[in-house]
DNA sequence: CCAATTGTTATTTA
DNA sequence: ATAAATAACAATTG
């Protein structure tokens, strides 16, 4: 489920527990989310370890602990971060507990493609500092979008914009909710935009993460009571799923179909083949 | 039983 | 050799 904003959501969520001891770890030891980590030494690393803060990016969060401990989750497809009361007893899906003295750390995740990684030493791991420039930073520039497009020119564009190591956060919905507002069918190959529709690319790669965060993060300290609760009828989010679900801005049918290994859903009133 | 799911990666194909 | 397509991973739901 958690692309670039909703990650975000979820790194909130932890935040009862910023400045707070860890008691205790629990872990559901054999689970495949801890598949690049060395789980014994993470919990005997974070035990009375103390939360510090917390960052996000891409699909990734980091978690800094004192005395140079680093603990990184990947929610994959169908993972959470949320708090429970002390005490509380962990569930199937719970593959991680930070136990603090008020309130439990929970990091769960059904399907279990998720991945949890933990490191120690003075400055972050490689695997944060290696990701891509954020969409939202200076470095994320229309000129490096055009030339990565041209690179891929024989893939579709919709398939292109799923690569992290350009578009950083960028999952299944937010491709088309960016493909959509940028007027540009999704089967298009890459190399075949023209020059304006390689600029709406970028601008609206900024734009819906910008109103994403805002809308699904919240701002500040604030957190939305649920995920995705606020996301306004204007979104094809809200319609892409519907069955004879209609393109907000032109009230035609939308269209569903798999387009680079993934469900797509488009409007063929707004984006032409 | 079959198909579906908002992610990533290893393997196969072109 | 590189890039694109596909399968696999796992659990749950309709």
């Amino acid at each position: 489920m958690p692309e670039f904003a909703e990650v975000e959501f979820y790194r909130k969520q932890w935040n009862p527990g910023l400045g707070r001891r860890v008691r205790s770890v629990q872990v559901h030891r054999e689970s495949r989310v801890f598949r690049a980590c060395a789980v014994r030494r993470l919990v005997r690393q974070l035990t009375g370890a103390t939360l510090i803060s917390s960052a996000a990016a891409a699909k990734q969060m980091l978690f800094r602990f004192r005395r140079g401990r680093w603990l990184g989750v990947h929610l994959g497809m169908s993972g959470e971060l949320r708090v429970e009361p002390a005490g509380y007893t962990p569930q199937k899906h719970d593959h991680l507990v930070l136990a603090q003295r008020g309130r439990c750390l929970v990091f769960a995740d059904p399907r279990m493609f998720g991945r949890i990684q933990f490191a120690t030493g003075r400055t972050p791991p490689a695997w944060w500092t290696c990701l891509a420039p954020p969409i939202l930073s200076g470095a994320f520039t229309a000129e490096e979008v055009a030339a990565f497009l041209r690179r891929r020119g024989r893939t579709p564009i919709k398939a292109v914009l799923l690569m992290q190591e350009r578009f950083p956060g960028v999952g299944n919905w937010m491709a088309d909710e960016i493909l959509w507002r940028a007027a540009i069918h999704p089967c298009r190959l890459a190399g075949s935009l023209t020059a304006v529709e390689v600029h709406s690319i970028w601008r609206e790669c900024r734009q819906v993460c910008r109103q994403a965060l805002a809308t699904i993060a919240g701002r500040g300290d604030h957190v939305p009571p649920a995920l995705n609760a606020h996301i306004p009828d204007t979104w094809l989010f809200n319609h892409r799923w519907e069955d004879g679900g209609r393109c907000p801005r032109t009230g035609a049918r939308l269209m569903r179909a798999e387009v680079g290994g993934r469900t797509t859903c488009w409007s063929p009133a707004r984006q032409r083949s």
